[in-house]
RNA sequence: CGGGGAGUGGCGCAGUCUGGUAGCGCACCCGGCUGGGGGCCGGGCGGUCGCAGGUUCAAAUCCUGUCUCCCCGACCA
């Protein structure tokens, strides 16, 4: 490709409202464009950095036997109103011409869970791996940070459907080491962590996760141990504890902090108390120490239900001067130890010590840094979901009717796993991860293109010729080359190959005519590569090209 | 959904308080010079100031309404 002929504006500022830096990158570099709120087209150059991705991606699901196929973005209402998905927030509905309800697919488990159950008959059609990219539609209350998170993007869904609960966890292990391999060629840090299962439903679910500042999650790690801060676990640091004894006159202080101040006590020597009330209706007061927070993901799943915070005239003590009451359900997060602590004596502006020992306990604080797992403090740092796997179980194949017949003629529901990636999301993982103040450095399995050679010299001049000769030749040897052959002064090439990323530029200009060779530079680190000699360029690039990241 | 901010040539901005008919840098076009880090000189093109209504002799500027976008938080199958 001539940078002459290519769409690729470059800027030379970044859009004036971008924060993340992928962001900022992205759009200077001329990879995105903004269509409207969370909302992206991706020009020539990026829309090269998304399909490497994607065939990545693809390589790797079809080695462990997935089966492309593709599935629509809009879907009769009719399939979600009877997997029970049907009015999420995000979900983008609308009629067609006679009035029908539709709705655009968030994912597309009740889809092929229909192929699927139209389908298989037999436990002899098990197991399955079927797969397909696709534009996904999610309402998203606030897409940002660029093409981070955003209401229309092309996702990469497979599902497993097996006989049983070993066959899943043999799909389910089959992603996860597709997986694995899939973020190590696109050249990613990344890790993977226990995470909650959300309103998918199922057992169990991991996240793989690429550490970035942008990122929009927070992950606890330790040695031997990362999780999502959502279902992370750890042991609490322990307060120390001054002596209280006996009623407190706190009036007016409602807050963890105007009573540890008016008492003179650490925030950690206090009990918080979350009032709730249970799908059920069943009314239950959790506490947790003062200076943690409730973790709403962790509550769910520990009391095995939904919850919303109770009302006032459902409490029927007044706000702010909660403690532990026999007349209600009471849980006390596993931190609490056992031991005095200042909680509300259940009146109006009175405080008071209570000794806690025993209880309802349940795990459901989130961690802070410094907590510890195995002895070790623990860190808490962002990163962005790339890509994540589902056990889903039967939550799909039931409603929607997918079963087989097994050997002896019995009918069983199939066994689900679902798993996706976000190939956009690894591409701007990787500008997170791997950039400078002149910008992106790609790594070189999902760079636009392998090699840019800068022709300076006027078009034309002798370097440009020769510029061009050694473009050609690196082409024929199947090398992704670009050539900026544009009619511009050598620092703007310079800066825009810089802000582009191929990660190995080749000079060509009077001093290469003078020496015969190109130099050579590794986007990575800007580092000064030997000089490639014009006359047999293709085995040194490919020598020095076996070096790059 | 709560809080904050912004819409003025392709990009980044000034002008709005104090009304007088739109400006700067970059980019772009033409000519020339330069040709190894966003270079220089000269000459140009391009905007009914998000939209609608109102006030006024006169509106980017004042008033009302509305749309859109961004940031923080909540939320995030």
């Amino acid at each position: 490709m001539r940078l002459s002929r290519l769409f690729l504006p470059t800027e030379r500022q970044p859009p004036a409202d971008a924060e993340a830096i992928s962001h900022k990158l992205m759009v200077r570099a001329g990879l995105v464009r903004q269509v409207g709120a969370g909302l992206w087209s991706w020009l020539p150059a990026g829309w090269r950095v998304h399909q490497r991705i994607v065939q990545i991606v693809r390589e790797e699901i079809d080695a462990i036997g997935g089966q492309e196929m593709l599935m629509p973005v809009m879907h009769p209402a009719e399939l979600w109103k009877r997997s029970g998905r049907y009015g999420f927030p995000e979900q983008f509905r609308l009629e067609d011409r006679k009035g029908a309800e539709h709705v655009l697919a968030m994912t597309h488990e009740e889809v092929v869970t229909l192929h699927v159950a139209n389908a298989v008959r037999s436990y002899r059609d098990l197991p399955k791996i079927l797969y397909h990219f696709q534009v996904k539609e999610r309402d998203e209350p606030r897409p940002r940070a660029g093409v981070l998170r955003t209401r229309e993007f092309i996702m990469k869904d497979s599902y497993t459907f097996d006989r049983d609960a070993e066959g899943l966890q043999a799909g389910y292990d089959l992603h996860d080491q597709a997986y694995a391999r899939i973020f190590d060629r696109c050249g990613l840090e990344w890790y993977r962590v226990e995470s909650d299962v959300g309103m998918m439903g199922g057992s169990m679910a991991h996240e793989f996760m690429a550490p970035c500042a942008a990122g929009e999650n927070e992950v606890a790690l330790a040695p031997g141990y990362a999780a999502n801060v959502e279902v992370a676990s750890a042991e609490a640091q322990p307060v120390e504890h001054t002596a209280l004894t006996g009623s407190l006159d706190t009036p007016g202080a409602t807050t963890i902090e105007a009573v540890a101040a008016a008492i003179g006590a650490a925030p950690g020597q206090l009990l918080k108390a979350f009032p709730v009330v249970l799908d059920g209706g069943e009314r239950v007061d959790v506490f947790v120490r003062g200076d943690h927070r409730v973790n709403e993901i962790k509550l769910r799943n520990a009391l095995k239900s939904d919850f919303r915070p109770a009302r006032e005239d459902e409490i029927g003590r007044p706000a702010g001067f909660l403690g532990p009451s026999s007349d209600v359900r009471t849980v006390f997060d596993a931190a609490i130890a056992p031991g005095p602590y200042v909680a509300g004596a259940n009146r109006e502006g009175v405080h008071e010590v209570v000794t806690v020992d025993g209880g309802e306990r349940l795990d459901v604080r989130t961690v802070v840094a410094g907590d510890t797992v195995n002895g070790s403090a623990i860190a808490i740092e962002p990163a962005i979901e790339v890509g994540n796997i589902f056990k889903l179980g039967t939550r799909y194949s039931e409603p929607l009717g997918a079963s087989y017949l097994d050997e002896s003629g019995r009918e069983h529901p199939i066994w689900m796993g679902s798993y996706g990636i976000g190939p956009a999301r690894i591409a701007a993982a990787a500008v997170e991860q791997f950039h400078d103040e002149q910008g992106i450095a790609w790594p070189k399995a999902i760079a636009p293109w392998d090699v840019e050679v800068v022709a300076l010299g006027k078009p034309g001049s002798d370097e440009a010729r020769a510029a061009q000769a050694l473009y050609e030749e690196l082409r024929t040897v199947g090398l992704d080359v670009v050539l900026d052959d544009r009619a511009a002064g050598a620092g703007e090439k310079f800066a825009d190959a810089e802000l582009l990323g191929c990660p190995l530029r080749l000079t060509v200009g009077r001093r290469s005519l003078e020496s015969g060779a190109a130099e050579a530079v590794a986007r990575r680190g800007r580092a000064d590569l030997d000089p490639v000699p014009l006359d047999g360029a293709v085995e040194a690039v490919r020598e020095r090209w076996g070096a790059l990241p």
